[in-house]
DNA sequence: AAATATCATTTGAATAGTCAAGTGATAGGG
DNA sequence: CCCTATCACTTGACTATTCAAATGATATTT
């Protein structure tokens, strides 16, 4: 027993990496009074507003139920704005919403880019981007049975 | 504005990748009625037991009260048991989490495994071992303040 | 021995997510 | 005009996790 796979360690390695960085973000964050699910949730409707909660759910790769929780805090939180428009609910940042993610949004770029900075020069970066965006891609088309 | 920095793009695909092979891994255990979270402490109590909590914590990266949640579930469903022994408590695998472990093992590293043998060639997966253990173990130093 | 410090674990309140069953709104047949 | 199907969203019950305060167990100091 215990002969691990090369793919289980990098798989450890991933898991490892990203619980860690994401209490880091959140560390991080708290000076924005955000989470760092928070800080991408806003950010991709940012990007795509007005969006529906299930066009927001795909981009995230959340399930509906899990948006619709997370919508349901920033909307108490006064960030964004549900509006029922036809039998689908649109989404779009408050101006309370846009300000926070402007003020946050260098600092966390800068703050994400520090993990792979600090050790990884210009070229592994491109490398690691490169491999990691096939593995990711491979993972999405491994679709559950009926997601 | 969005003009995202290469690190943030690959902070991005990780994050995607692990969450969605954390799903399809959820899935895929279900027919050993584990779930990933739970394979993994297996698996670490099976490699170094007899341990304390505070030692396992700390093999998985989850706080002390998180282990203490995970364990009271495993414990009630008889797969770890734990002794009070000192002011400290040990914990061990039963013959059924033995067992169950034992029974799930190779599936799943084999299960981990398919999401990188699909997709990048022996050479590409050393390289990405490779740059993901410094950028883990980066990720490791920059601690949190006081854990 | 009593008071206090220290270490290990637990617990309350929260976020974040899952799945699956339920609700609401609208569109289309009968 | 009601019945039903369908889409979009919500909700209940659950796992997994955090932080921080509380509890337990033992050791030390007076």
């Amino acid at each position: 027993m215990q002969k691990n796979t090369r793919g289980s360690l990098i798989w450890l390695r991933l898991t490892r990496f990203t619980h860690q960085s994401n209490l880091l973000s959140n560390d991080f964050l708290k000076q924005f009074d955000l989470t760092t699910a928070q800080f991408d949730v806003l950010m991709q409707i940012s990007t795509y507003e007005p969006l529906t909660q299930s066009e927001l759910a795909e981009k995230v790769t959340v399930t509906q139920g899990g948006i619709s929780r997370m919508l349901a805090r920033l909307e108490k939180e006064g960030l964004i704005e549900r509006k029922q428009e036809w039998k689908t609910k649109t989404i779009s940042l408050t101006n309370k919403g846009r300000e926070k993610l402007d003020s946050a949004f260098e600092d966390q770029l800068e703050f994400q880019s520090s993990f792979f900075d600090e050790c990884l020069s210009e070229e592994e970066q491109k490398m690691l981007y490169s491999l990691m965006s096939r593995v990711q891609k491979n993972s999405e088309e491994k679709k559950l049975p009926k997601r």
